[in-house]
DNA sequence: CACCAGGCAAGTA
DNA sequence: TACTTGCATGGT
């Protein structure tokens, strides 16, 4: 059978869709994407909340204020020290490459654009697949810690399974659609805050049938 | 009190 | 290549 498929069907019919990514504008996705690294998402709603209320959420203004102020305004999502910097870079990266403009930045083909964004300081294999995903609207599959949790609890995957190699588990098996991978990634989102933590509540998980056994922890 | 949250970079061996 | 460490606030 088809697992990739079947668990997302599980998970849809679980919870159907999840409106993700939350955000207004492309450039609101990319520091989202930044912010959330190791961060639950309330607290980094509450730091977005505060650049809108700022009214510096534009990549001139993040470029151009003092990274004083702009560390003090993202604050409560953590690490923002470098998250200052890494906002700030990409703004300035936005301006002088590409005219100031997300949608410059969005004209490069799937694999440059990837490359192009792994090479900012701060963006990382996941950040940029998401960026590619949410902002970009590219068929690229997201690995982040929940998926590596519930994949290997479910004995989905290896423990150590390299980035890539878990993302193709899911490409493999699914038709190349961005819609589709948007929403599955958001499912298993939704699936991780509940299901597969610390505390297993594996009686009740919409994957319980999977035959693959969960470890309990 | 300890542990965790939608990672990444830089350093070491 | 494969590990280790620093980064930091706020919720549970």
């Amino acid at each position: 059978m088809n697992v990739s498929k079947t668990v997302y069907e599980a998970l849809w019919q679980k919870w159907g869709p999840q409106y993700w990514w939350p955000a207004t504008s492309q450039l609101e996705m990319m520091i989202g994407a930044i912010l959330t690294q190791n961060t639950s998402w309330s607290q980094v709603e509450k730091a977005i909340q505060r650049l809108k209320d700022e009214k510096v959420l534009d990549i001139q203004s993040l470029a151009s204020i003092p990274s004083s102020q702009l560390e003090s305004w993202i604050k409560s999502a953590g690490y923002y020290r470098q998250k200052s910097f890494y906002i700030k870079g990409m703004c300035w990266t936005l301006i002088e490459k590409f005219k100031g403009s997300t949608k410059e930045l969005f004209l490069l083909e799937t694999h440059e654009l990837r490359n192009e964004l792994l090479s900012w300081k701060g963006v990382g294999p996941e950040t940029a697949d998401s960026i590619l995903l949410y902002a970009a609207q590219r068929p690229v599959f997201v690995v982040d810690a929940y998926t590596r949790r519930f994949m290997s609890r479910h004995r989905w995957s290896p423990e150590n399974e390299s980035y890539e190699k878990l993302s193709e588990r899911f490409t493999a098996e699914l038709e190349k659609d961005h819609a589709l991978y948007n929403e599955y990634h958001a499912l298993i989102v939704r699936l991780g805050k509940t299901y597969c933590r610390s505390k297993p509540h594996c009686e009740s998980c919409p994957l319980k049938f999977l035959l693959i056994h969960p470890v309990s922890v």
